[in-house]
DNA sequence: GACCAGGCACATC
DNA sequence: GATGTGCATGGT
């Protein structure tokens, strides 16, 4: 049974990592500021590159609207891509402003589908990004998918390799329940779990999961 | 110095 | 529709 099988993981990894405490940062729009950020990208670059902001007192979508584009590069160049990064969290705010005022408690009552191909329309935004916005930024029950979770699948044969975005999402949408706090926490261990046992050339000796059967040998990735 | 990181859009075939 | 490429900094 599948649901049993994503549960275990999920009791395996809480048990060794503990919470995670996702995701790191203060308000809904540092939460999606991040979010475009980490594209491609280590966090403590992404970190950097809020900090900037948020001594520029820049962190607000009102505070970003009338900035110019290369001006808001300079502030994320650590987070790199800065040049694409800046437009693309202007086209965030653009959107934000042409159709709710600005205003991201607007979107509350907003229904989750609509509201994620909204989302994903804005140029710079794809299914990850958008998600992640969704679930730690507005609080909707939405499943967050990334390069971790898709290993992690992969391996231990919860999925084969050819999946896309969606059919994986849907794997642990229609498999657990609807809870915003297991999606946060679940993704969350996923990426922990990952970025120390599922990458190249890494190691399986020690994983939580070593143990459960899979599929695929490490050198997989 | 090579390799990698919590993607995405776009060109080309 | 599948595959390849540009975008860029900073840590290991």
């Amino acid at each position: 049974m599948l649901n049993r099988k994503l549960t275990q993981i999920y009791e395996l990894l809480l048990e060794c990592f503990g919470p995670q405490h996702w995701w790191p940062g203060d308000t809904p729009f540092e939460i999606i500021t991040g979010a475009i950020l980490t594209q491609n990208t280590n966090w403590t670059n992404v970190e950097k590159a809020i900090a900037n902001l948020n001594s520029a007192d820049l962190l607000a979508p009102e505070k970003l609207r009338n900035l110019e584009i290369s001006d808001l590069a300079e502030h994320i160049r650590p987070a790199g891509y800065f040049n694409i990064k800046a437009r693309r969290l202007k086209n965030f705010v653009d959107w934000l402003f042409e159709n709710y005022g600005g205003d991201l408690t607007r979107l509350e009552h907003i229904g989750a589908e609509r509201l994620r191909s909204e989302i994903l329309g804005i140029k710079g935004i794809g299914p990850e990004t958008a998600d992640s916005i969704l679930l730690y930024a507005l609080g909707r029950e939405v499943f967050v998918v990334d390069t971790y979770t898709s290993r992690v699948a992969v391996r231990h044969g919860l999925i084969e390799p050819e999946h896309d975005y969606e059919q994986l999402q849907e794997l642990f949408q229609s498999n657990l329940p609807a809870d915003r706090a297991l999606y946060n926490e679940y993704h969350a261990l996923l990426v922990r779990v990952g970025k120390q046992f599922c990458r190249p050339a890494a190691r399986c000796s020690g994983c939580p999961l070593e143990e459960l059967p899979h599929t695929l040998e490490p050198d997989y990735f």
